[in-house]
DNA sequence: AACGCCTCCAACCGCAGGATG
DNA sequence: CCATCCTGCGGTTGGAGGCGT
């Protein structure tokens, strides 16, 4: 019965492309009162829009700090590099570039990257423009199930928060003023990745690098270099694999 | 100018999982 | 437990616009 009224509510919801009226009425019910609910966003905003559609457009396309245009660079490697080691796990991958959406990545990768990459005559011949790149490269040639499935629990137990707010990020100053202590940490335990969490920042990475990929974790430092993630990964790799921590 | 094909991306769909009563 | 609701995710589709003929 509630399902029939569902459905035929469904039916009677507005789609296709949102209109700037739209998006407006529902940029300014969501700054009003929240995001979540999203049923009640399309009952209450006199919006005839279903709530998953609201939700979504909401998150694709309105939501504040939402970054547009063309991918960088930087960003066209980590997403061919997290694809590799994650495959089409679009919200993890779009979750370490920040401003991009899970949909936006993922139309990325079908309409840039997978025919570039098939146009290149093999995925595993991407080339990369660094060592660690040519060494996950072979490793990737090496991978087992066992790998793989370790890697996928590694990252799915470690959820990255897609959306840092700007207050969340530390500052670049405190980072290079830290910047010896942090790149201690590189090759410390994970006692000092835990001491910098408790102290509430996170971690930056520091190097000479340009990538702006943010990482961040909620139970985990963040790290704002592509190769940054790299080297954390192979750390926290290294000790799932080995079954101990990394010294 | 008109047509058809292709590309790209916004939006939709179905499913899974968590929360709640 | 079970049912229901809500949210998030990945796959897919549809349409607007670009481009070639």
């Amino acid at each position: 019965m509630e399902d029939n009224k569902r459905e035929k509510n469904n039916n009677q919801a507005k789609r296709g492309l949102w209109k700037p009226e739209e998006d407006l009425i529902l940029k300014n019910y969501v700054e009003t009162h929240g995001e979540g609910n999203w049923a009640a966003v399309s009952e209450n905003s006199g919006l005839m829009r279903g709530g998953k559609s609201c939700r979504l457009r909401w998150k694709n396309y309105l939501r504040p700090n939402i970054k547009r245009g063309c991918m960088s660079q930087e960003e066209e490697d980590l997403i061919i590099r997290m694809h590799k080691l994650l495959g089409n796990r679009w919200s993890l991958i779009a979750g370490r570039l920040p401003g991009r959406t899970d949909n936006e990545v993922k139309n990325y990768w079908n309409t840039h990257l997978n025919k570039k990459l098939c146009r290149s005559g093999k995925r595993k011949g991407i080339e990369f423009d660094d060592e660690s790149g040519r060494q996950e490269q072979e490793q990737g040639e090496n991978d087992d199930d066992e790998y793989n499935k370790k890697l996928r629990q590694f990252c799915d137990s470690h959820q990255p928060i897609c959306n840092a707010t700007e207050d969340q990020l530390l500052d670049i100053n405190e980072v290079e003023e830290n910047k010896e202590k942090i790149m201690r940490y590189s090759t410390s335990d994970h006692s000092s990745w835990k001491y910098e969490m408790e102290r509430g920042g996170g971690m930056v990475f520091p190097g000479d690098y340009n990538h702006d990929a943010t990482f961040v974790f909620d139970d985990e430092p963040f790290v704002t270099y592509l190769d940054s993630f790299l080297l954390f990964e192979a750390l926290e790799m290294q000790s799932i694999m080995h079954g101990h921590s990394t010294t």
